[in-house]
DNA sequence: GTAGTCATGTAAGAGGTTACATGATTAG
DNA sequence: CTAATCATGTAACCTCTTACATGACTAC
């Protein structure tokens, strides 16, 4: 049996879990922050590629500082409270870029949307077309917000990305800009590609319902057999 | 827990885990089978959408079974050994028509390729190429795998899918095979997209590097900070 | 005072991966 | 008789989601 897309390569254990690890170690990059500052990141820039609730995220900056990737430094806020500012260490910095040149396995493909697009003939009309439409506002939305995103890294206009420059020779201000950039323009790529999908499944529904090709789902279409 | 006496409140609460279920009524529908059966479905056809392993499989056809959503039947196999074949209720059959029409949200990113394109500048030169190059190779291999699939279909190749239409009246034939070459023709847009992406970022890596821009994990490049 | 933001956690459980485990049948 | 294929499971472990939980500080 022949499968879709095994990666197969013959050496590497890129053993590649824990990448959430990364994408915290990738921003402490920049400056030390708090966990929290940690969250308000990821759910601004970095969420579009690696999403992290705060319950996934204190603990593990937890395990980080066990395992010597990140320092903490704790620091009083008012008279009661504490904060735990969090900064990458040397060890850190070898595990970022170790994992950086590690190939992992592609992860299996999991898309409730073509899951259901396949079988839209159990469905009716109406509802595909809200499958298709909701499909279709999502990557519509998407894409605006990349797009968006790739005209800030163009403009330096991103805070992150700012710190991260002022802390490095000028020489390498273009890379950092360049990645961003590229990284972004990847989201933008699929959103617009996704919603391309979503326009030619509703104009395949239109072609279909006009032809009068029926589906199971419709009253008029054939019940349960 | 699910109940049977739910009474479908408003419109779509959209709990929408437990699809590994959807997908497993979905290939169902063609005809009664085993677990064994639909695990090679699944490393067939549709684990381009829908991933699983035997030791996900085998347990959910069970809590299917119990749902009410599969019917089952023990036959002998040799002297001493037993197959389950499962075929789909006419529950089973509500139960996949209404997460057809169920929209779920879309989850959240987790884009291991995109995560590290944007910090190459803590990479290598050889390092980003390695990784974009496998990137390129994986969606290559993918796109191929999908183009064939889509010609597959409109060439009514796909023996579930003529198992499917054999069941179903003419008029419908259209309907199933366009819903397939329509799910498949997402993944070769998306395989597409991929590889160009991957090749923008070689061309960008080959400019970067002609001009001199350092990076961090170079010997060259500024080490640490 | 009170609402909003800053700040940090725990816990239960679903879903998924990997490994362990077994044994029968069939084709050569 | 041996290898491949058919066939079905269990268990440990990890990741992620969702919900529960707390409290201090700050601006109005």
């Amino acid at each position: 049996l022949l499968s879709a897309g095994e990666p197969a390569d013959s050496q590497s254990k890129a053993r590649n879990t824990v990448s959430l690890r990364h994408a915290l170690l990738a921003v402490l990059t920049a400056e030390p922050m708090t966990g929290y500052d940690l969250i308000r990141y990821f759910d601004g820039t970095v969420e579009f590629v690696w999403h992290a609730p705060h319950s996934q995220i204190y603990p593990e900056l937890r395990r980080m500082e066990q395992a010597g990737l990140v320092d903490v430094q704790v620091v009083p806020r008012g008279e009661r409270a504490e904060k735990r500012i969090y900064s990458i260490t040397d060890a850190g910095m070898r595990e970022l870029r170790t994992w950086l040149a590690d190939i992992s396995p592609y992860q299996q493909e999991r898309d409730l949307s073509r899951l259901r697009a396949a079988h839209f003939e159990f469905s009716t009309y109406e509802a595909a077309r809200n499958q298709l439409q909701a499909h279709l506002d999502h990557y519509s939305r998407a894409l605006r917000n990349w797009e968006r995103m790739v005209e800030d890294v163009e403009a330096r206009r991103v805070p992150l990305m700012r710190e991260r420059m002022r802390k490095r020779p000028e020489a390498e201000h273009e890379a950092i800009a360049a990645f961003r950039r590229f990284a972004f323009r990847g989201e933008v790529a699929k959103a617009r590609a996704e919603a391309a999908w979503a326009e030619e499944g509703l104009a395949l529904l239109d072609e279909l319902e006009k032809k009068g090709v029926p589906l199971w789902g419709e009253p008029g279409g054939a019940e349960t057999a």
